[in-house]
DNA sequence: GTGGTCTAGACCACC
DNA sequence: GTGGTCTAGACCACA
C-alpha cells in the first residue's frame, strides 16, 4: 500500500476500509482486521491505524468491542456513501472541473480514461 | 483573495499566479508583482510569498532578474499545463474514478454537472 | 561549524550534509540527525537548517517520511557527485583555469599544492 | 557577455576589465570605455557599470578624470596580479581541491582539461 | 517526537 | 526600488 502525499495517511487507512465495505469485501457486522495486524501489514504505526479507527468509529462506521476487536455497523454502507458523496460533490468535483476548463480536457476524454480505468481496476470478474 | 484551508497558502499563491498565465492575464516575459507589493495586496508575510515565487522559479515558470524582479518565462504556458495536467492525472482522477466508480455516478451526471459549472464560472462572454 | 560569509549559511549545511554521505560517515538509507537537533548543535535557526533539508530533498538526496525524519535515498552517493562535478566542472573550474593562465601558474604548481593539501587534510591513517 | 550567478555582476564586470588589462587588449594609460557605453553593450544598469569603476578606482587599478572617462593606471598590471594570486590561492584553491578529493578528480584529469580549455580560449595567435 | 507553515521583522547586497 | 537570507518564535498536523 502507498499513499498519496498531500493526504494525511489516516485518513487514506480509514478510505480503505470504508472501499472494503462499499465493495462488499468485508461483510456487514463482521469484525475487522486489528490494529496492531493492519499496522504491520502496511508498514505503519500502529498510532496512526489506532486514529484511522477512531476516525471511523466517530462517524459511527465501526463500532469497538472492548477487548474483541473493532466490528462494521449494519447501516456502515449507506453511512459511508451519504459521507462520501457529499465531501466528493461539495469538494472534489468543482477543483476537477476548474482543472478540466484550464487544461482544456474534454468530457470526452474524461469517459475514455474512465473506462479505461474501470476495465484495469474492477473487471475482476 | 481568501485562501482553502487544508493547502498551504503558498502554494495558492503559485497557483493563482499560474491560473493568470494560463488565463492570458498576465502575458509571457512580462514582469510579475514584486513580492513585497502582492503580500501587501494579499495580506500575507512577504516570507510567503517569497516562498510561492521560489517554488515557481524551481518549476522554470518563472525567472528573476537581479534586483528587478521576477519575469514570466516564454514557454511558462507548456510547462504550468504539462506540470499542472500530470499532476491531475496522476493524483486527483483515479480518486475520481474511483469515487464514481463506488459511489455509482455516471459519466453522464458528471458530463451534466460540468456544463452548469463552466456556465456559472467562465461565462463571460 | 563555523560558516563562510558569501555563501548562504542553509547551503554550506546542505553541503556539509553531502560530504557527510560522500565521506561515508553517515550509511545509505540511514535517517539523518533532525531539523531542530541539527539545528541546536550548529547554533542556527531550524528554519535554516529546514531550508537546507528542503534544497537536499528536490535534489532526491534525502527523503522524508512524515512524523519520522529525513533519510539518505540509496542512490544519494551517485546524485551527489554527479551534481556537484557537473557544477565544479562548469562553474569553478573555467574560472580556475582562466586564472591560472593570467596570473601564469603552472599545472605543476598545481599538483605540487594539492599533494601538500591532501597531506594536511586528509592524511588520516 | 552573461554572468555566472552567485557572484556580484559588477565584480564581474571589475574581472573582465582586469582581464582586459592583463591580456594587454587594453594599453596601460589608455582611456577605458565610458560607464555608458559598456553599460549598453553588456545590457546592464549604469549603475551596476559605476560600481565596478568605483571598485577598480579604490583599488588604483584606474582612475578618473573629471569630464574625460576612467585611465588605466600605469602600475595597474602588477596590482592586478597581485591583488589576484593572494586571493585565488587562498580562497579558490583550497576549495577547489576538497572537490577534486571528494569527486576524486585526478591532477591527470586537470591537466588534460586544463590543455583543452586553453586551446579552446586563447589559442588566437 | 517529527516536519510544515506562517508571521514579524530585521539586515543585506544588488540594480 | 528589487529579491535573498536569517532570526525568533509560534501553531499545527502527524506518527
Amino acid at each position: 500500500m502507498d499513499f498519496r502525499e498531500g493526504q494525511a495517511i489516516y485518513l487514506q487507512i480509514a478510505e480503505y476500509v470504508c472501499e472494503q465495505i462499499l465493495l462488499k469485501q468485508w461483510p456487514l457486522g463482521s469484525k475487522i482486521i486489528s490494529i496492531r495486524d493492519l499496522a504491520i501489514a502496511i508498514e505503519v504505526n500502529p498510532n496512526t491505524v489506532q486514529r484511522a479507527y477512531d476516525f471511523l468509529q466517530q462517524h459511527e462506521i465501526i463500532t469497538n468491542k472492548r477487548g474483541v476487536g473493532y466490528f462494521i455497523e449494519a447501516n456502515a454502507i449507506q453511512l459511508v456513501i451519504a459521507f462520501r458523496k457529499e465531501q466528493f460533490i461539495e469538494n472534489e468535483l468543482s477543483v476537477v472541473f476548474r482543472n478540466m476548463y484550464l487544461l482544456n480536457i474534454s468530457t470526452e476524454e474524461i469517459e475514455t480514461r474512465y473506462k479505461k480505468f474501470i476495465e484495469q481496476n474492477f473487471k475482476e470478474k
